[in-house]
DNA sequence: GCAAAAGTGTTACCTGTACACCCATGG
DNA sequence: CCATGGGTGTACAGGTAACACTTTTGC
């Protein structure tokens, strides 16, 4: 697995790291994890989750790798979002970042990792505070995610196996930053035909109880010309 | 413009490269603009226009750099595919490489430039003929350019300035690979409201004569909505 | 009994889609 | 006069958007 001895000349080597962009859901908001940067400069500061790329491993692993040691979990989507060059991006030196976003489900971390790693869920909206160009980052993912969740191609998730409408809505209104009208997202939603409702009642957020649904198996193959494209409700009724 | 001292101490340094897929527009047909590879390994093979990334520049001007080298233009149009880097895809060492598509106006090219650097023009069905993996760049890159050109963000650059709409529906024919309806077509188009009709005519492709059309200054603010969903012809009539 | 969230249908409008014929011109 | 590509309008269908009230149940 090694890479194979270089017969290139070219003089100019870079240092090359991921920079993952984890988002999870709660409570009807959009959280991005970010930690205390252990190493100068801008120690202290916060930052996205990162690490250098080992010689023997690819760009992909290199992301994987570096979240799993920091969050224990492996992720439930990952995408690359675009890589990051300018020479003056980084003040402690000339590194060139690929960045990855991704999507985790909050019930399946660990709380206590926070600790230990100088970690924090921040909303999305204090983004402009993280180190370098990482919020420009933060941006350019959350353009993409809103287009493949347009498709309904991801979004679930960011949610547990067992989620109901009223929660799924919320996500999409929280990625869309907009209110949406509940029957048409219901109806939308159902007309697709790929959820499971269980008989079993989420009654943690409502006296009446909502329905559970989970994900039908094959169901990507069904969504081949979904599109999501509901308007902001105005102020009805 | 140089980049900082380096504070890093991470041991593992990588060659960065830059890959350009110039995609041009030729009598209804897409071409991509390749190369003989002059260096080994693979010497002679058909590739990418690529180059090494130089300390002192972003990626971006790296990928500007290279393009302008081998055609001689600035293009119209370039954005950020991808990073590619596993381990084994270059053969000749360790390399991760940038693709970038670029589109460009196939009239301003100078074809004497195709023998000065071994270039040749081929149709995208050749493109598995690519050395390494440059033929899944390729394909990555239609994806993002025909989401684009859905959202007529872009494909206006692969034309002239003066174009005719039987030209533009060749190319969005050519970019989704299949056959539209003109009158839907024209239809849509135009109610953008965002094309010039001169009163001048394009008389080398028909005995009638098709209005040449431009763009209109400030087109990209009437965009916001549009999105391009023709379905291909049945057979009819 | 009331507060709080879940759930449910109908209508108007708009947009996408299918479809066939006349026009202008150069040779 | 005819071959070639340019240009045009309409009717139907499907999907999006607006909109209000009933249900359940824990307190």
């Amino acid at each position: 697995m090694n890479a194979p001895q270089n017969t290139y000349k070219h003089p100019d080597k870079f240092l090359v790291s991921v920079d993952c962009i984890v988002l999870g859901f709660d409570t009807n908001e959009l959280k991005l994890l970010t930690f205390k940067r252990a190493i100068s400069p801008l120690a202290g500061c916060r930052s996205l989750l990162g690490g250098f790329i080992y010689e023997d491993e690819s760009i992909d692993q290199a992301a994987q790798r570096v979240l799993q040691k920091l969050t224990g979990m492996e992720s439930l989507y990952m995408e690359q979002v675009g890589t990051y060059g300018n020479p003056e991006r980084d003040p402690g030196g000339r590194v060139i970042s690929v960045a990855y976003y991704a999507l985790i489900n909050m019930e399946d971390y660990d709380p206590a990792l926070l600790e230990t790693h100088n970690a924090t869920w921040i909303s999305l909206s204090e983004s402009h505070l993280l180190i370098m160009d990482h919020a420009q980052m933060v941006s350019d993912a959350m353009v993409m995610l809103r287009r493949k969740a347009a498709a309904f191609d991801v979004g679930f998730n960011l949610l547990p196996d067992k989620f109901t409408l009223t929660q799924l809505q919320a996500l999409y209104e929280a990625l869309y930053c907009e209110e949406l009208d509940k029957r048409n997202f219901r109806k939308k939603v159902l007309s697709l035909d790929i959820l499971n409702r269980l008989n079993e009642k989420d009654k943690l957020h409502s006296r009446k109880g909502a329905y559970f649904y989970t994900l039908m198996p094959g169901y990507v193959d069904k969504l081949r010309r979904a599109t999501f494209s509901f308007r902001a409700v105005s102020e009805e009724e």
